[in-house]
DNA sequence: CATGAATGAGCGTTCATTCAT
DNA sequence: AATGAATGAACGCTCATTCAT
């Protein structure tokens, strides 16, 4: 174990956190079952078993922040691209929640499992502001996403990346369990032709599913301004 | 322990090993995460550790047990009723399918769980007929979709089921991570408000995801006939 | 599993005694650790697990019926031998005792095993019959052998063959340990040459064993009753 | 159980290693089928159970390495003696070898049981360094013994070493079957006079079929030698 | 700060034995 | 006599967490 510099600036603590975050997120990826174990993340790390308390109260506690991360990332990557862009074609914003949520880390996997794990003895002063956190990210990316499209009305927009993200996660699962993944396995040309009918969930089914989501969620919204449109118009004729 | 009774017959075994599988579905939704120990569901069961291994191998082909039995239970209300009846409007089927999925036993949770576990460690020679099962179910169920709507080629009817049932999922994941885990244990009485932006995950949720799925599902189909009509046409003209 | 028919007569049942005696023994030769288990044994001989505590009150019971059985066979068919045939050499003897031994049931494993579970755990009235019953046939065929060579006093045949016994079993059990058997292993080609050394113990290396014990024993005692002679020649002559 | 002490240095760490051996080996001596289990160790030794899995990877590697410690000794102590000293007679050197392999820690009934679970469901890369260990172990004991008996040719030390080993076992097994189990617990008290004829192995009955084993073997080499010489001498004065 | 030795509750599983049928 | 469902103590092993160093 190569002993590491005490880390006694502020700055070299956050890094260190970030490192250990890193860690245990490669390891869940190949992990199964409980997860890695303490023992595992700290090996890896390179830090003795102990220190990662240091830096974490409790293995849940390193999950949630594992979790939270990733979350952040895909909404504000979300949010940042939609903020600072001209208004996107459906094709376009298909394509980037797409590419943010399943492309980059590629782990899904960890939202499956965390939100298992988290919320059952976590001390509620941690899981609240984790919640309101939370919640501030998606109302933000939200709100960009409705002045891309009209027809969402306010709050419409976190609901749809909502759903899009359940969606994913869901089909995500699905596929897992059927032994067929995203990512192309070592040996896994012809696994087994059986598993596809339940989990044929590669990126292109992943793609309808939310076009047909997205479409649907549009199609409604633009109807429903428009019978409100028409009851306006009929009001003030009136 | 007392013997609560022997069970002899074909008819009793059959009988306790569901009431296992009850025992063990309930515990599931109250437990977090490895589910709950094969001691836990034997207590429960008001039988001894070891007779739980008379009626299942092991661990995983308990849990494979209960899954398969949830997600057949969906599959065949479906089939079953969409077989044996008049064509249904959307709204109709949509309720169907809620009810089917959420309430009857009411979790998702242990697919959530289960897909993570099954597909690692367990035989082939157990997953492969498993997932055949699971396939023929699907295929069946969505056979019957499509004679109810002319829009949906052969195929889509699985895939829109396979669909609605992540999107299930991932949803219940979702809310069951962030919203059930305030109030102390019996019932969700005050459930915290910033749990919602995220998780806000009820019924009333659901069905607008599910809803939005299956009209853009089924828009999209439509015009896609549409044009192959079209296009059929002006062959048909030239 | 075949109902076999009930076992009413006398015969039958000691019949069955022995067919289960069979079945164990053929397990105990494949088996590892605490040998078959009382489930396995049933099963292979086409009985419920009850009914084998009909013929044996424990398992130990018949792991100590199986050992008798076996040591039986051995000092038995060395002792017929002996008592009916004109003085054999050392060479005719030795092969006769190592085809005895090693031979037929091939089943040391049983003896290495069976001495460690048997005398802890078995009733005073189960275990004093038996050494009573060895004692007696060891000491009969002891009585065989001490006529075929004139050089053994009373009570040294037994010894001898008792000392025969041990280093056979000792020899095996190195042997075994080391993963080359005498039995040829079905894949074990080429083993690993390291574990010569300590454990090339093949039936050369037995017979090789067995040949110098005997040697020495025989002239060790043919010196002293030439002392004796001797002794005896000055005794007269005084 | 309180923190004895805490094993910080290597020298600790070594010393508690053997501690748990020590104390793993004074269980085995009394216990039966499968040996003592890890938590009798642990507790024994006064530590925690899984503080027993610090020092050995599993109760097959801690057996294995109790029984690596044990044949060492008798193999180290015999090379030992023999290198460094003016040549012994036949009568020193068995008092040696028995002094050595019964006395000292007593307990080959340790070999007999590990014997017959190593080789089995080690991994290689444990049992073939093991295999070799002892293999060098053997050969340089035997080198240094046939440097005292000049008929022994190269090799035959080895192999009488072995086998000497393997006629203690053996008849330390027969004696452990049949002898130790009358008196209730203590000491042996009133051994039954039945138990004899098969087991009475004492430390006579050993003298005596050790003396036997190696005078047959050094006569027979001896004669061997003699027949070369005397071909030698034809040969030349043809 | 950092370490890693120590802990011990807990887990999945086995299996000799009992006894209602 | 025969069955096999039921039992439950025991086992080997894991791992999140603590705390002396």
């Amino acid at each position: 174990m190569a002993i590491r510099q005490r880390a006694v600036h502020a700055g070299d603590k956050e890094e260190r956190h970030h490192a250990i975050l890193d860690t245990a997120e490669r390891l869940l990826l190949r992990s199964t079952g409980r997860g890695p174990s303490m023992a595992e993340v700290a090996d890896a790390a390179g830090l003795a078993k102990g220190t990662i308390y240091l830096y974490f109260p409790s293995k849940k506690a390193l999950l949630l922040a594992l979790l939270e991360r990733n979350v952040d990332g895909f909404f504000l990557a979300v949010a940042g691209t939609l903020e600072g862009s001209a208004p996107l074609g459906i094709d376009q914003i298909l394509a980037l929640v797409q590419r943010k949520i399943v492309e980059p880390p590629l782990f899904l996997p960890l939202a499956g499992r965390c939100f298992g794990w988290i919320g059952q003895g976590l001390p509620v002063d941690v899981v609240r502001p984790f919640n309101a956190r939370m919640a501030g990210r998606l109302e933000r990316a939200g709100a960009a996403l409705e002045r891309h499209f009209q027809e969402l009305s306010a709050g419409d927009g976190a609901v749809l990346l909502r759903h899009s993200y359940a969606l994913t996660l869901g089909l995500w699962q699905m596929a897992r369990g059927a032994a067929t993944r995203y990512a192309p396995h070592p040996d896994g040309a012809a696994i087994d032709d059986h598993a596809g009918a339940f989990a044929r969930s590669g990126a292109q089914d992943l793609a309808r599913a939310l076009r047909a989501l997205w479409e649907g969620t549009l199609n409604h919204d633009r109807s429903r301004a428009a019978q409100r449109a028409a009851k306006a118009g009929n009001d003030g004729a009136v």
